[in-house]
DNA sequence: GCCATTTATCGCTTAGCGACGATAAATATT
DNA sequence: AATATTTATCGTCGCTAAGCGATAAATGGC
């Protein structure tokens, strides 16, 4: 799956979306906003705020900007908004980041590190 | 290597590093950079100009951002700047997002991901 | 219906990114 | 020595990110 012979349009648009998704977590508050969720199954807003030093509107904005780029998922339950990791965006994401220098290329620069 | 417990502060700088690393490669002309790089074995920045739709000053700053954050390696020969993908720091990036998921918590959701 | 709780949104300020052209700095070339 | 080439840096502009407090919106409980 994933062939490499794309346009130059289609190749820009990967490229996007995958800057867009590495700059969604790219942000010390969002990693550990995902560990958060990474820890239990499913968490609320509000407990992500009280295990943030951040405020509450803030950690609101960075779950809609991890939702926003597919890491994500929410819920709302009542009052709550329940959220969670959404496992296989972020399994896609790191196949397509790790995909950055096995595509296109001899792949053979990677599996020389084996012996350090 | 690389334990779990750790103080809050050095979790704090871990996840600092790692977004400022996540920065780095989080724009689609960086990306195209590095896949670049990864194409041959050295690159001069000129070369990488020629292939990018954007100046000569911000490719030399993209190469800058992609230097500091240890992805990138320069150097200088004769008038020219050779730069290279450190694989070691693209692998441990790599490492270090997908550790995301697995530390400090029992990673059975992405298991479960095999059969889908 | 009224109040409390929870989350999302708005308005604002500050800081930093991304892009460019112009120019400096370093090295080749003739 | 003078010129050309290559790269890095500077200054500027426009824009978006990141944070906050205040407030709206939605739901639960009394």
């Amino acid at each position: 799956m994933g062939g490499c012979p794309q346009s130059n349009i289609e190749l820009d648009n990967k490229r996007q979306q995958l800057a867009d998704r590495l700059a969604a977590i790219a942000h010390p508050h969002r990693l550990q906003i995902l560990e958060e969720l990474g820890r239990a199954d499913c968490v609320c807003c509000g407990e992500v705020v009280s295990r943030l030093p951040i405020a509450q509107s803030t950690v609101s904005q960075h779950l809609k900007i991890l939702a926003k780029a597919g890491l994500v998922e929410v819920n709302s339950a009542g009052q709550k908004s329940l959220y969670r990791v959404n496992a296989i965006a972020v399994r896609t994401l790191l196949e397509d980041v790790s995909s950055l220098q096995a595509c296109c290329r001899a792949a053979g620069k990677i599996e020389d590190l084996e012996d350090i």
